[in-house]
DNA sequence: ATAGGGTTAG
């Protein structure tokens, strides 16, 4: 922090001899106040680079700033984050003795913690007495400490505000809440619902919607949507925060109705609104809804928010329209890291690995730098495209070049690819020097290796490490007892047996998701609730009749097929994708797909399993590997 | 006339 603030001090000098001296002749001549109503209309609508260039040239007309200058001018460099343009400021608030100014003060405050200098900002708080007078003051140092994630200095200066018995009221509350948020703070959480209710403010509109983001960055969903139902009045913010936080707590299928909700209410949404929606479609494969939301963007007018632009990528890519997704991305004139990094995953998720990697390499060579998140795209396509030596290569560029340490999600994609090839010693090998702690989801992909390449004594090994790490995942446990089943290993088989009944685990039942008319059919395995289940379960009776026919070995029709059924059934009116979640990837789900395009080998559809999807055409199968 | 806060993508 020191040397960044001798840094600051340094700029700080040398524009300090470039600032024009001002004198009252200069003042006069001006005359300061139409400025300042240019620079307020412009502040009031966003308009902050403009309003900055307006605060320059009224310098250059002779205009000498006041009291009424520096908040404007201040927060505009505050949104920005324009550090040094605010040390400027500061400097000729000095010279302008505009300093002492309450507003002005905490403008100053409020600029540098948002330019993450909350240590400048305490001194700029401390050299003044007045400081510790004002509500306003606490409030924005508060917010400084709180978004920084800095909880003591965040808490302690709010019990030295009631120490000092400076009035608290509902903006110093939404100033805590950022620290409320982390894991295991949520206790200090509830010590600030606790005090909105003894101030009364926890009806007040704004921290009502602080109060329900923090719960749900908690994950605390019953107590959000307890105090979303109390909300006497519901915003476009209120309906973002609900909508977000179920979003990223994976609850894409509340998410979707949330939003049907906020539409029936009449509240308009805007870009805030959609990416939320749009991220739970993609995990849904909710394509419908993602093109409903699309012609939406295009009749509010927000095609070029870059947040949209990505976030439809990310949806049509994960919902198999790679068509779609690489059009809205070569549409879009700035593309960003994350613009990349949906479409190679796109490529990358269904088996076009070298697409994927020649998009990654563009990338490089257009200039934009890849983060940790593009590396995981990239070396999650090479694994499934068989592209080793790519991959390795790119795990070498990675740290090399970029400067980036790969995490164990990085790695997981790794052990991942030398397994697959057959590389089962040097994964192992990765496995033991790499610099992150390994996770489950490293040793997993080393016991998936062992499944593929029948390796019984390095998958025990794996399974060991594996259970450690995440005691209650049924799949490894399966994983390692069809690696018994192959091995004709009876002994090993039923001692995994026991071991799920001691530790009271039992598989899931199977369930299936059905995208149809703009709706999520959930379907588990056994479950006769859906009301067309009669239909269903008779078209899948037609089915399996048909499938004896063509399949001597006896497959079996599992009820977790449901939804393919609902699918088939429903693919006349426009059900397009069938979502197979938890579905095993094991030979009778491909052989079943293949027999079920044969029988109807008109129709269209696409399946998606959970690591990539398969369209089907004219009874054929797109993707390569697939048979 | 002027200040402090809450919701965004991979």
């Amino acid at each position: 922090m020191s040397a960044i603030r001798t840094k600051l001090h340094h700029q700080l000098q040398t524009v300090t001899a470039r600032i024009p001296v001002l004198n009252s002749t200069a003042a006069t001549r001006g005359g300061v106040q139409p400025w300042n109503s240019r620079l307020r209309e412009l502040a009031n609508k966003s308009l902050f680079s403009e309003a900055l260039s307006v605060y320059l040239q009224m310098l250059r007309s002779g205009a000498s700033p006041n009291a009424f200058t520096f908040p404007f001018a201040l927060k505009s460099s505050a949104v920005l984050s324009l550090p040094i343009t605010g040390e400027q400021l500061h400097c000729q608030a000095i010279r302008t003795g505009c300093l002492l100014e309450p507003f002005v003060q905490t403008s100053l405050i409020s600029m540098y913690c948002k330019c993450n200098f909350v240590d400048v900002a305490r001194q700029v708080f401390d050299e003044n007495p007045l400081s510790r007078k004002l509500t306003v003051c606490y409030n924005a140092l508060i917010a400084g400490y709180a978004l920084n994630l800095r909880t003591k200095d965040t808490v302690s200066l709010f019990c030295e505000m009631r120490e000092f018995g400076v009035e608290i009221n509902g903006v110093t509350l939404l100033g805590l809440v950022p620290v409320c948020g982390v894991a295991g703070n949520f206790g200090l959480g509830m010590c600030v619902h606790g005090c909105c209710l003894k101030f009364g403010l926890n009806l007040d509109f704004s921290v009502g919607n602080s109060l329900l983001s923090m719960y749900l960055r908690c994950g605390e969903i019953k107590t959000a949507r307890k105090l979303f139902d109390e909300l006497p009045g519901k915003g476009l913010i209120t309906w973002n925060a609900m909508i977000n936080g179920h979003a990223q707590n994976g609850l894409a299928n509340d998410v979707l109705e949330l939003y049907r909700e906020m539409e029936a209410s009449g509240i308009q949404p805007d870009p805030v609104t959609l990416v939320g929606v749009l991220s739970s479609c993609a995990n849904l494969g909710a394509q419908e809804v993602g093109k409903e939301v699309e012609r939406r963007i295009h009749a509010c007018g927000f095609l070029a928010n870059p947040f949209l632009n990505n976030a439809l990528i990310n949806m049509y890519s994960r919902c198999g329209n790679l068509v779609k997704s690489r059009q809205i991305f070569d549409r879009m004139p700035v593309k960003t890291v994350v613009s990349w990094t949906a479409i190679i995953g796109g490529y990358g998720m269904h088996g076009q690995g070298e697409v994927a990697v020649d998009l990654f390499d563009d990338m490089i060579r257009a200039g934009t730098i890849p983060d940790r998140a593009a590396f995981v795209s990239v070396l999650s396509a090479c694994s499934h495209a068989g592209l080793t030596d790519k991959g390795l290569h790119y795990l070498d560029t990675m740290e090399q070049k970029f400067h980036l340490s790969p995490g164990a999600e990085h790695y997981s994609c790794v052990v991942d690819l030398l397994g697959r090839a057959g590389r089962l010693d040097e994964a192992h090998g990765l496995i033991r020097t790499m610099k992150a702690k390994p996770d489950g989801a490293v040793w997993g992909a080393l016991l998936g290796a062992c499944k593929i390449h029948r390796n019984v004594e390095l998958a025990e090994l794996a399974f060991e490490r594996v259970v450690e790490l995440e005691p209650t995942n049924i799949g490894y446990y399966v994983l390692l007892s069809n690696i018994y089943t192959d091995a004709g290993d009876s002994e090993g088989i039923l001692r995994i047996r026991v071991m799920m009944r001691e530790r009271k685990l039992k598989k899931d039942p199977g369930c299936s998701y059905v995208e149809f008319k703009g709706r999520v059919h959930l379907f588990v395995s056994g479950d006769r609730s859906h009301p067309q289940s009669k239909q269903i379960y008779e078209f899948l009776d037609e089915l399996e009749c048909k499938l004896k026919e063509l399949d001597q070995n006896g497959m079996g029709v599992h009820s977790e097929k449901l939804a393919v059924a609902f699918g088939l059934l429903n693919t006349k009116e426009g059900a397009e994708i069938v979502v197979m979640k938890n579905l095993r990837i094991c030979g009778d789900c491909h052989l079943f797909m293949k027999l079920v395009s044969k029988i109807l080998p008109r129709r269209e559809f696409i399946v998606r399993d959970p690591t990539r999807f398969h369209h089907f055409r004219n009874g054929v199968c797109s993707c390569k590997d697939y048979w």
